[in-house]
DNA sequence: TTATGATTTGCATCCGTTGCAAAATTGCAT
DNA sequence: ATGCAATTTTGCAACGGATGCAAATCATAA
């Protein structure tokens, strides 16, 4: 199960997104290159990229699997549960999330601060929302297929990430501690949802 | 008043905004090179960069303006003028717009094409929107600071125009007309208002 | 140990982007 | 018109991210 090769791959990632991180932050995400990162996690230049797809892959790198747990919870909505009812233990669940790699290499906190403070980070991890929400507005429609249209499950879906995204955002540019920040997003998404139904 | 230099510096910025447009739809826009485009706009590839900062850029070319056209609505409004008031009008403004260079070259419809279906011009085209929201945010907070704080007033835009927004994308992904596109999209900001006063 | 398949590596290359200094162009005063 | 100053354009070199490709290396199972 769990030959050489593969433990070899799991170390090299983490040796690599562990790098990435501590340059970014250490020397800035444009300063640093690919090569050095390559560099300090001891492979050649090129062997980054059959790991991550582009630089800005390697802060992302766990995106996927967010989403298909939160679609998962959409399509095994508990019968009978209102749409406020699930978007609210949705949004709970997104705003709580910390990937198991994150805790291990303890680096969520500086994601964050490195996501909110380089352009190209921030316009990825827009783009990669945006993709998001929209798989959640088909989700929600198909789990609500008699209740609301796509049209009306995407206005909704809109609506409540906007919401908190702006919120989380705004939070952040005023200076805002992280927990304040958190719960921002929180209260923005309550009273959103509750706004909707 | 307008001398040769500036009218010159017109016909060149157009020269080269038309010879992209027309490269990026005829043959693709990662297909299509810089040194391309200004060759059909017979300057020099490095001149490229002295009108337009990337080559997202000479796509996004009016974003500047019609923010502040926006902002100029929120921060001159109506005295007595609710929120939900304003927004209405603000979003019927923003729904309809349409740059006289557009209109002159022709121009908004393949670049609404081109947006949609460019990653790297979505991506970018989100980011502004993103800082325009904020920026929407604050003005419209300070407009009615007595009533709404900084981060109601983010809750709110983020909300319209994240309603708005995937509302727009779902309808053309969906293959809707453009002419359902927008109806969509004014349909989604109504509704949202309605809900959020 | 060797054959096999997967992974890594080192090129070579392309493209977007930037800095810089030389050259060309325009505006202006005389 | 002529010469000077300011502005623009241009060519050139360089950098970094990204990709294709073939050679080299490595893990695995027989």
């Amino acid at each position: 199960m769990t030959g050489l090769r593969e433990r070899k791959k799991v170390r090299t990632r983490r040796a690599l997104i562990e790098a990435a991180l501590r340059l970014f932050t250490e020397k800035g995400y444009e300063e640093t290159t690919l090569a050095e990162i390559a560099a300090a996690a001891d492979v050649s230049t090129r062997t980054f990229f059959s790991y991550f797809g582009s630089k800005e892959d390697v802060i992302f790198h766990d995106g996927g699997i967010r989403l298909e747990a939160i679609l998962g919870m959409v399509g095994r909505r508990r019968p009978g549960e209102s749409i406020g009812d699930l978007l609210l233990r949705v949004s709970e669940a997104s705003l709580n999330w910390t990937t198991e790699e994150d805790l291990a290499l303890d680096l969520s906190l500086e994601r964050v601060d490195l996501i909110m403070s380089v352009p190209a980070l921030q316009a990825k991890a827009l783009h990669l929302l945006f993709d998001s929400q929209l798989r959640l507005a088909k989700a929600l429609h198909e789990a609500y297929q008699d209740e609301i249209d796509l049209l009306e499950a995407a206005t909704i879906v809109g609506s409540l990430v906007g919401a908190a995204k702006l919120t989380v955002m705004a939070a952040m540019d005023r200076g805002d501690s992280l927990e304040e920040v958190w719960k921002a997003a929180r209260t923005a998404a309550t009273s959103t949802i509750s706004r909707l139904t």
